[in-house]
DNA sequence: CTGAAAGCGCTTACAG
DNA sequence: CTGAAAGCGCTTACAG
């Protein structure tokens, strides 16, 4: 126990024990039949040298690391934590080991996320709708089951679940027109994400077939501070917008500093603010954002679920699933 | 490249070069020596198979699995996650790949967590000073180097990490007292943490060495809900306070809704409030929190070394490293 | 420089 | 139920 030596191995507890190694793998797998002596002698050993099966050596063997390899991007802004956390419990309560894959945003998978998949894991699962899709091609190419947050994709043999988008950007256009909002602005988040592609899209296409098109469009990239400059510019003129939707929590959060602190603006009163995800932040009274609620804990459940089929039958259709949002009312829009 | 097909093995792609598998293994390991033209053909049949070595198998023999177990907590909060990100990137850059364990911040690692640590990781970062005691214990007998963050610890094998908290309650202590604060308030956070036990017996001393000592102390766990609950508590009676420190900056955020939404007071002419960490959205004008900066780039990059170092030379002295913080003085603190 | 062989620590047919 | 042996996909002495 000095920790100088070695790990023991199922050698050494054969070993100690007076059995075979063969038998002590088997009192370490599920569903092999043991004697009741045998399996109290390999345990007493065991226990003694503080043995545990090596799970590297194990997968060899069974072609089975457990392992689940987890394309995450940047960790900033409320959202992704918080999916990413409860998303990675999910799996370790599931018994797979989540190796962290990152992916830088923008471009491709370098060699050091690559290097992360030549460990064998049983699956990729993408968390971040901002992974291109050059990244995605060459998470197909590798062989493995991928599973993608995030985005809508339809393809053999990768699964995805992402929140519907344009349903979400429906709501707030269909909400802001009804409460008698006539000049709408929307500042949408990085151009190259998909949730961005749909949001943005739908929100003008809904406006526009309300009769009320966009005064105004801002482009920023989903963090606070981009909301933030953004928001100052969109503000700025004459002829001010008196409705804003950002494209996520974050740029919100800047849209209300900006028009609140900066411009000193009456919110709701003088601009109605919305935002997208209903981040736990959206609830503080400091911003009580009016937001489209992107329900995680319900996402993460369906990802892991559909992991588990997979796993099952690698064979098994593609599947995508699109949960709706809802509409979050509270004091940051006057609807 | 159907996907269904196994992944080549450096016998297949011997095979189609016309030399040994272990030819093959040498053009794939840094520092062999092999021919130009053996190194050709046989790269030109790896790319031909798409063949990547299997990391898996490379570990058994070499006993190195370029793993690092990352122990961490919850990610709540916004110190966890930019911690985390900063960390796990570091450590892909260096090669390393990171091995989530999720650790139950308040009660020892469960079976689930320990199960990541038979995948043989080279050593084990932990990221959150909330891991308990007992958790350090069982991953101290691992075997494994070990690597604290978040908790000073002087013990053989493990290095540790850890902000100057009561350097960083004393700067405040000194500051408030000095800017004329004379009912000065302390809402704590988690009590079994680390960081609580340092920032709230150091507040508390230094202020009893001021003369002035504290008028109201309160119990919360870090998170913003708890802040809010509690300073509403702390600056509801008669002889309100005039200063309130925060654990981290989560509560003072917190603490600063529960004042100004709910009880109206004007920040800091009526009440200052002071925070710990600097996290991004203490500068976010709705905040504009003074706080301590917990320097989480120097850290995060100590951290890297230390791990570098440790790898290198398992028999090194253990190492602690307590970097100091400085107060950030923005404006929710009359300083 | 190159190949045959042993070995890393397991699991899993295969006999008994 | 139990043990001997083959094999998972590599690396690394060891000869040549």
């Amino acid at each position: 126990m000095t920790g100088e030596r070695r790990r023991a191995t199922a050698v050494d507890v054969a070993r100690l024990a007076g059995v075979s190694q063969s038998a002590v793998s088997r009192c370490f797998t599920e569903g092999s039949s043991v004697s009741a002596e045998m399996r109290a002698r390999v345990q007493e050993a065991a226990r003694r040298l503080s043995y545990r099966p090596n799970a590297i050596a194990r997968s060899l063997t069974t072609r089975r690391t457990n392992l689940v390899g987890v394309v995450m991007g940047d960790l900033d802004g409320p959202f992704q934590p918080y999916l990413f956390e409860t998303l990675t419990r999910g799996l370790a309560m599931r018994g797979k080991q989540p190796l962290l894959v990152r992916g830088d945003p923008a471009n491709a998978l370098d060699g050091t996320a690559m290097a992360a998949l030549d460990y064998q894991v049983d699956a990729v699962m993408v968390t971040a709708g901002s992974v291109s899709p050059r990244t995605i091609r060459g998470l197909m190419a590798l062989g493995a089951p991928l599973l993608l947050y995030g985005r809508a994709v339809e393809a053999d043999r990768v699964d995805s679940i992402c929140c519907d988008n344009p349903l979400g950007a429906r709501l707030v256009a269909r909400a802001l027109v009804a409460a008698g909002h006539r000049r709408i602005a929307y500042l949408g988040g990085r151009p190259t994400a998909f949730s961005e592609q749909e949001r943005g899209t739908a929100f003008r296409t809904e406006l526009a077939d309300l009769g009320m098109p966009l005064v105004a469009v801002g482009e920023g990239d989903y963090g606070y501070d981009s909301g933030y400059r953004e928001s100052l510019r969109l503000l700025a003129g004459p002829d001010r917008p008196d409705a804003l939707f950002c494209g996520n929590d974050a740029m919100a959060f800047g849209a209300l500093d900006a028009a609140r602190t900066a411009l000193g603006l009456r919110v709701p009163e003088e601009l109605s603010i919305v935002g997208f995800d209903d981040v736990p932040m959206a609830a503080w009274p400091s911003f009580a954002l009016t937001t489209v609620r992107n329900p995680v804990d319900d996402i993460v459940a369906i990802f892991l679920d559909m992991l588990e089929r997979r796993l099952a039958d690698p064979g098994a259709p593609p599947v995508l699933h699109r949960p709706p949002p809802v509409l979050v009312r509270r004091g940051s829009a006057r609807l």
